[in-house]
DNA sequence: ATGACCTTGTATCAAGGA
């Protein structure tokens, strides 16, 4: 089984990249970010033509989030049970067994911005709801576009960064307490020092530069961690006309 | 350099992104 992540900034502007790319990569599940569509503005059409099912939740002008896959989707839930997010962010359903979430997190902007409070009871309501699976026994993939960078080989400038937004205390903390529940970073479980990157800046040349992030990461309970064979960054996706400023991240499991 | 680039919605610019 195959399972990629892609904060595509636009579905609308993207559509013609990712239907070009499902033909080439025919992944299993494909967990979108930043769809910026509407719900009754999503292009199920093309999806379903491709033989994949399309479950989304969208929003104008922001946000945005959607699951493809080629199995149905069951168990779906679009919004935290207990809490009333403002921001289309959140997709979690069962494919073929495994619980997939799908997330957005907030970006927050700077330390001192409105926005960073509201990034970090996002991520707190987050560690909420992935409290009620079993991280050791049940089948649970948290993947998406995280906006933290996890450690100094996941930035290309970990000095200019330190302390900032995207690796701040509270934010790593957070993320932290995704792998105290038993849940792998599985790109960095494969690769333990490759600096690789996900993202890139639009302005500055920096995907020429090679200036990135690492932020859109796939977090794996341990029965799947056990079960992956690869992980891979689709960097070439960058290279394409009118790219998204994320690639796509994918991750192969046994069956 | 409080910039740079890209997308959206509205409007001929501002907001948001990371």
């Amino acid at each position: 089984m195959n399972i990629t992540t892609w904060n595509v900034n636009s579905l609308k502007v993207r559509l013609p990249q990712v239907l070009e790319w499902l033909d080439r990569e025919n992944p299993d599940i494909l967990c979108l970010q930043e769809t910026k569509v509407p719900d009754d503005q999503f292009p199920v059409v093309p999806f379903q033509e491709k033989g994949y099912q399309p479950i989304f939740s969208g929003q104008p002008t922001y946000n945005g989030v959607a699951i493809l896959s080629k199995q149905p989707a069951n168990q779906v839930e679009n919004a935290f049970p207990s809490w009333e997010d403002v921001h289309r962010r959140f997709l979690s359903a069962v494919i073929g067994g495994v619980r997939i979430v799908n997330i957005y997190v907030p970006n927050g902007q700077d330390l001192d911005s409105p926005k960073f409070p509201y990034k970090l009871e996002w991520l707190s309501q987050l560690q909420t709801y992935m409290k009620q699976f079993n991280a050791e026994r049940d089948p649970v993939l948290l993947l998406g576009d995280f906006n933290i960078v996890s450690g100094d080989l996941d930035t290309w400038d970990p000095e200019g960064m330190k302390d900032q937004i995207f690796l701040s205390e509270p934010e790593r903390s957070r993320l932290q307490s995704f792998f105290d529940l038993g849940y792998r970073d599985l790109f960095r479980m494969k690769h333990p020092d490759l600096r690789e990157f996900s993202w890139w800046d639009y302005r500055m040349g920096s995907f020429h530069r090679n200036h990135g992030l690492r932020i859109d990461l796939i977090l794996a309970s341990k029965p799947l961690a056990a079960r992956c064979e690869w992980v891979q960054i689709g960097r070439e996706a960058r290279k394409n006309e009118r790219p998204s400023d994320h690639a796509p991240v994918t991750a192969c499991f046994t069956e």
